[in-house]
DNA sequence: GATTTAAATGATAATGATTATCAATATGAA
DNA sequence: TTCATATTGATAATCATTATCATTTAAATC
């Protein structure tokens, strides 16, 4: 997994950084959620010796770098703020169903997404972010909740 | 359409505004581009007579309404604020393929989504946000910029 | 039409996630 | 080890959006 990311950082000439090293395997550890920034940072925090900790601004920095090298897959909120994923080989397309309430993130059917999505280069030329198609909308839990405030 | 604004806040027991029903004529001279708040209170101001301009606060809050009762559809940008349109009569359902970097809004056919959603309903019981299915990407012009980039 | 009351407005301060700045530090090539 | 420059950390700045609050107004009732 470090291997992965020293790879992919001398192919665009950036360098391997202890704090690189360390946010991503907050990552790792926690593959399958969706962290906020800050999580990370006080995830990163908690594991740091005391008088060794990194930047909030070095956090959000690396997460924009790591999306940028195709390691993090980005979910933006709708008012909260964003969350990354680590992207894992095995599992390399996912498709997420994001509730812009809530914020939770359920998955759907790789081949009924992938189908989607080719009928749409196919009519659009749109492309859907990366590997990574993100659908906004309400989880049924939200959707009662804003249902009875009508 | 200032009829149908009288019924919809009377539905909901809020009052008609001078400012509501100019905020909505502003929707419907634009209809069929996607406004951010900032361009409505701009264009606002350039419409009314000097020393009677509506406040940039009431212009938020008042799409926040229009969107609740229905009347317009919010569009969120990655960074960029967020936009509205004014939902039409004529056109109930209308799915957007929206790029994250310049903010351009495709259709997509809305066979094509239908189905799609309702697969998904079926599956996860997610139910994508009102009538209109939103999905982020990058449209092919700013993906050739970003293949640039890396 | 006058009275009344909660809703709405406008001006502005506050919020909060993210980005920019910049001096100090550390990486990795030579 | 040296050196150029990428990176970091601390913090200020940004900027869309929300909250606050005193004032005004819609519309129901008399």
């Amino acid at each position: 997994m470090l291997n992965q990311l020293n790879i992919l950082l001398r192919e665009e000439n950036l360098r391997v950084t202890p704090q690189r090293e360390a946010i991503l395997k907050v990552l790792y550890d926690c593959r399958g959620h969706h962290l906020e920034t800050e999580n990370i940072y006080e995830l990163l925090a908690a594991r740091s010796e005391k008088g060794k900790k990194i930047g909030l601004a070095t956090v959000y920095r690396t997460m924009e770098l790591f999306e940028k090298i195709g390691l993090v897959s980005r979910l933006s909120m709708e008012n909260l703020p964003a969350r990354y994923e680590l992207i894992l080989q095995t599992k390399l397309i996912h498709h997420h169903l994001i509730c812009l309430k809530c914020g939770c993130v359920q998955e759907i059917d790789d081949k009924l997404a992938e189908d989607f999505k080719n009928r749409i280069i196919d009519q659009t030329g749109f492309e859907v972010k990366d590997k990574s198609m993100k659908i906004y909308g309400y989880c049924s839990r939200c959707r009662e909740q804003v249902k009875n405030k009508r």
